[in-house]
DNA sequence: CGTTATCGTCAGGGTGCCTTACTAGAAAGT
DNA sequence: ACTTTCTAGTAAGGCACCCTGACGATAACG
């Protein structure tokens, strides 16, 4: 059974889009491992969520922004981080349209293990491909999405 | 109003899985793009999935294997391509079972822009961050792959 | 023939995102 | 104060991509 040949055109090195994807999703996974070990039962989606929240509270409209996603998406997984107590929602004082989003009891229990899961994860990624390797790629990955998001697509 | 700070634990570097993540959701839209401009409109996934069909046909359960889903996403998929005309079905004369899934005549077609614009992206990569650079990370990614899917989770 | 494994499908579910349309409050012009 | 316009958030619905469970059909083995 021919396993080893991925298509009919170009076979040679794996894409590196391929690897990327793969990369994120298994070491998304890994994450979501660490922090399920812990009591923690986050998606990546949600730890990513939750890991853009500062101490002192932020806006919906913000929270997405920084997350690019749209602020209904965002709002959504804000809702059922809310209703598991990660999070919570309080008006803004100086905005009566705004409500600021803080961490709530669940969440100030998280976010050591968050963080500890975040570090594991890195500290796994350098032991496989070694520390230098490892912030060398976090240079030449913000490069290239800082130029990729600018647009600059098609030649 | 405070904006680069991204939170309130280790603000430091960004997380080496962010980058991940996003790399892979800006690229994987630069190569959409770029096909959508040559008459290709796939998604990310039915690239990837364009892009492991050989020329010889496969199984559906191959298939959904070597792109690491169930069999039922993958078919679900296929289904949408051969509504297109990107992929064709036929009784695998082997057996009575199995289906074999090929090339369609839209296919054919897209095949060759298909893997242009794959090299484009790699292109467009390597300009941004170096060939060398691109070459490394291709290899230490491949590595963490490897190593992260080999179910080495915790520490 | 009967049992078990495999191939593909049907049915249903869930997450993570999206667009469109809307209300409530704020800001600015007159 | 009144109106327009902008902004913050919500409501409703949809789409892509993936999952589990259950099933009929064929194959392989005894």
């Amino acid at each position: 059974m021919p396993r080893a040949r991925k298509s009919d055109g170009p076979p040679g090195p794996p894409p590196i889009l391929s690897l990327l994807t793969e990369a994120a999703r298994v070491y998304g996974q890994v994450l979501v491992d660490h922090m399920a070990a812990n009591g923690v039962d986050h998606s990546f989606a949600q730890s990513r969520l939750m890991g853009s929240v500062p101490g002192e509270g932020i806006r919906l409209t913000d929270l997405a922004d920084r997350l690019g996603v749209t602020k209904q998406s965002c709002g959504q997984m804000v809702d059922d981080l809310v209703a598991d107590g990660y999070l919570v929602r309080r008006p803004d004082p100086a905005d009566g349209r705004a409500k600021l989003i803080f961490f709530g009891p669940e969440g100030d229990r998280s976010l050591p293990q968050a963080w500890a899961a975040l570090h594991a994860v890195e500290d796994e990624l350098a032991r496989v491909i070694g520390r230098d390797a490892l912030e060398a790629m976090r240079g030449w990955l913000a490069a290239a999405i800082a130029a990729g998001a600018s647009g600059d697509g098609a030649g």
